[in-house]
RNA sequence: CGGGAUGUGGCGCAGCUUGGCUAGCGCGCCUGCUUUGGGAGCAGGAGGCCGCGGGUUCGAAUCCCGCCAUCCCGACCA
């Protein structure tokens, strides 16, 4: 492929100038005036309304209940709880001034709810009757982020954070666990992520959680994203915000709380996960043209083709297949292929007057797996809506198998500390750790991994901290990695 | 906050060392004609307080001083 302005740079060459172009080129986003800030331009918001979408039906299908809290907090909420304020202070932004008067109390724009909805959790819950309170809401939050990236880390970022509280421990821990399942089931059946659930090391953790979870996920350069979060509070908020109610027993009790976030973040991760020299690779739940037909010809060819195009799309649209007709009369097909690459269609038809004549199309798969196969296959028209749907399910099953295999490939169980620093320079490592903050310190100095999670999955098993050898902590092996 | 760069039509850049005449190139855009199965061709055209503020000079994109902003690399984070 010849490299000029109108290609990305390679992923091998340069993973993040390639992630780089390949969000503007894509028109994903645009740079807002003010630093770290993003434009989400159509194409890129709607592979978010379809995360969005989806995420939404799942947490009101288990009982959760939308609701929408303030921006603007009273800075001294954010002081209540001692490690909460310790953790966000550095990225807060505050308002000072308001009607061209300074402030009495200076407010907070929020970094992250807990404290607000925790104020008002106070207020709504008096009985063991109004428990548990399940709550969630979709907002924009934000964070002054020392080094931006778009959609990894944004100064403003949108997500979906859900707040609950419990009558006991056991109940909120549930709770924590149902939401990191949402997490896992959206990433995995949804973004094709190769995510693996497991829970935080205490340095990792949440500020003011008592335990926090986490779903992590393979990038194509072989570092790890955090991906979503679920957090068990204890009553460590309950305290500070007086969350309590009344027992059958009649005695005061404090509730236990979780709260859990996914953000715009995880749009990023698709496409560190998928992408490739062309461009984007969009898994068809998220695309957001799943098909698009490139009609062919000129002149009367046009009208033809064209017509043909449209009725095709129409039907397709009516078995439920986002379709989309390129009908830009000014471009070359060839201009309109690579375009439709860069923007990850999974599927694409050529519809031209040799095509019309033999009753089919022509159909191109973005990519192939685990064989690159770059032959375009032509598809009876009358059959397409069916073949068609077949084909994206095949596709969406396909990215999904690639991203664990290329997961799979790339993450080593190791045991001594050359093998570790090998398996954390392309992959992740499996490793036993000790536990203890200055060794976790240590390793991150020496090769910038960091502990990722400790896995849910898998039996426990004892053994040696890979750096230091003393016992290990967890008692499973840790995932590092090199995290963004 | 350290380190490194950059600010010039929408985008990507050249010009700056050695000040000068109308600020140039590619892509994109507009118009016309021809073209359409892997990034079309030709012709014509529009579009620029050269990041901002001062200074030096007959004259500044170019030299000097100051400021601002953004980007990239590290420590923090969804």
């Amino acid at each position: 492929m010849v490299r000029d302005e109108r290609s990305v740079t390679p992923q091998s060459e340069d993973f993040s100038a390639w992630y780089n172009d390949v969000v503007f080129r894509a028109e994903l986003v645009d740079r807002g005036p003010v630093r770290g800030s993003m434009v989400i331009r159509p194409y890129g918001y709607r592979i978010w309304e379809l995360l969005q979408a989806d995420l939404d039906r799942r947490i009101k299908a288990t009982g959760h209940q939308n609701a929408y809290f303030p921006l603007l907090i009273p800075q001294s909420y954010m002081q209540r709880e001692a490690e909460h304020v310790e953790g966000f202070a550095p990225e807060l932004f505050t308002v000072t001034h308001a009607g061209g008067k300074e402030l009495e109390e200076p407010l907070v724009v929020r970094p992250t709810s807990e404290t607000i909805i925790g104020e008002m959790m106070a207020k709504w819950i008096s009985s063991h009757r109004d428990l548990p309170l399940l709550l969630n809401q979709w907002a924009n939050v934000l964070r002054w982020e020392m080094r931006p990236r778009m959609f990894l880390r944004t100064s403003e970022f949108l997500w979906q954070e859900g707040h609950t509280a419990h009558a006991d421990a056991a109940d909120a821990t549930a709770e924590t666990m149902l939401a990191l399942g949402f997490y896992q089931d959206l990433a995995v059946e949804v973004a094709a992520l190769a995510s693996v659930p497991g829970e935080k090391t205490p340095g990792e953790r949440f500020a003011g959680a008592e335990r926090t979870f986490t779903i992590e996920a393979m990038m194509r350069d072989g570092r790890a994203l955090q991906s979503g979060t679920s957090h068990f509070m204890g009553t460590n908020f309950a305290k500070a915000f007086g969350i309590t109610y009344t027992s059958e027993n009649g005695t005061a009790e404090l509730c236990h709380t979780t709260s859990w976030g996914m953000s715009t973040r995880m749009v990023g991760g698709l496409i560190m996960t998928h992408g490739d020299d062309k461009g984007l690779v969009l898994p068809p739940a998220l695309a957001p043209y799943q098909v698009v037909i490139v009609p062919i010809g000129r002149a009367e060819q046009a009208e033809a083709t064209l017509a043909a195009a449209a009725e095709l799309a129409g039907r397709l649209e009516r078995s439920g297949i986002r379709t989309h007709v390129d009908a830009r009369p000014q471009l070359s097909p060839g201009f309109k292929f690579n375009d439709w690459e860069m923007r990850g269609v999974p599927l694409r038809l050529e519809l031209g007057p040799r095509d019309l004549a033999a009753g089919t199309a022509l159909m191109s798969r973005r990519i192939s797996y685990p064989r690159a196969d770059a032959a375009k296959e032509a598809i009876p028209l009358d059959a397409a809506p069916d073949l068609l749907s077949a084909e994206l399910a095949a596709f969406q099953a396909m990215l999904a198998r690639r991203a664990a295999d290329f997961r799979d490939e790339h993450t080593a169980t190791v045991s001594t500390w050359p093998q570790f620093a090998d398996a954390v320079a392309t992959g992740w490592a499996l490793a036993f750790h000790c536990g203890d903050q200055a060794c976790e310190d240590d390793i991150k100095a020496e090769t910038t991994a960091t502990p990722r999670c400790v896995p849910l999955a898998g039996e426990p098993e004892q053994g040696k901290c890979v750096r230091c050898g003393k016992p290990s902590a967890y008692g499973k092996r840790v995932i590092f990695a090199r995290a963004y």
